[in-house]
DNA sequence: TCTTTAGTTCAAATAATCTTGAACAAAATG
DNA sequence: CATTTTGTTCAAGATTATTTGAACTAAAGA
């Protein structure tokens, strides 16, 4: 049953690396177990929801493209967190869908590039609080400015105002960092 | 009361830049408060508790070392917390101990040198997952050669088998990158 | 058009994580 | 050495994030 997706000429992949494994209602092969898992892992390391790391991890480990169906089937996973999990990774770029001749519906497939991945990842997760951050530091500056002008000045003010001066070159940094990592696993 | 830490010849800096603010027990000055919103916010994106983000902040924005009960009372936390918060911070060197004259207990002073901070993240926090991967890449990696020795070649096959070093290579890539991040922040 | 299949949404349930508080240990004080 | 002050530990509670499930919309098939 938890085949009935799977139908006529498509014996899974799972069979090539034999071991059904001991998921929910479906059947990973310990090929697709191990793989899974390490995507959960790193998922987790991201930030990233653990049913995000299943299915991409699955999808990485299945040599063909995977219906929706297939997904929460094999996954043993709702349909709702299916459903968000495909919608977040498609927004960063780490899946897309992809037309299989004689069938319903659209397929999934993973992005393998490292770069295309990171990319995706920074300018989605992590860019916009970059962003709002640089906003942020900049009234800082103008705050310690301000109290500068009011006369408030003494040598704790200076180190405070050195301290936000800081954190203003740090954002910068990073900020100039990002591309840079993307350009390294280009 | 909620100075009553800061004793005699201790203005808070808080008082520098003034506005009490409208934390929990404490009074924290506005300069404060936006200085710990922005390590917070950090604090998050790097999947770090809030508390350890308040607490860095707090000593980010203090002109000099706070002592463990300045800390519990500013932010208005338990001690509990700060116990832990400062334990995690003084694992990863964001915060150190120092002496202060003619005062019982130690004092905290936050590392402000990026370089430093980035490299305690990293080997705390991502190094050993790092490590923990290379070691499950390499047990798939087997995997995949005793399956293709049985025989179970073809396309699929040699497919599965690419991404598997595919995988192999991003693990190399990612250990090799980490040291250069330190060094671009150095 | 009516029915069936496919997928999305979102409120509620669950699970994971963080924080608290109280009991305990360690060190300074008198 | 008794007492007070300081900080740690950890189980229980609070909070936050994730997952589910059921109601709903859209598209395909009869």
């Amino acid at each position: 049953m938890a085949h009935s997706a799977s139908t006529d000429a498509e014996p899974t992949v799972a069979v090539a690396i034999d071991d059904p494994g001991i998921e929910g209602g479906a059947d990973l092969s310990r090929f697709q177990c191990e793989v899974i898992d390490i995507f959960v892992r790193v998922a987790d390391l991201l930030g990233i929801p653990k049913s995000v790391g299943e299915i991409y991890g699955l999808l990485y480990a299945s040599a063909r493209p995977l219906a929706f169906q297939d997904i929460v089937e094999r996954l043993g996973m709702s349909k709702g967190s299916a459903s968000q999990g495909l919608r977040m990774l498609r927004a960063t770029g780490a899946v897309r869908l992809v037309y299989v001749p004689g069938r319903r519906r659209d397929h999934f497939l993973p992005e393998t590039e490292l770069r295309a991945l990171l990319s995706g990842f920074l300018k989605e997760k992590v860019q916009p609080h970059f962003e709002s951050g640089a906003l942020r530091i900049k009234s800082l500056q103008a705050l310690v400015r301000s109290s500068s002008l009011a006369g408030k000045e003494g040598p704790e003010m200076a180190l405070l105002r050195e301290r936000v001066n800081k954190l203003g070159a740090w954002q910068k940094k990073g900020g100039a960092i990002i591309p840079l990592i993307a350009k390294f696993f280009g």
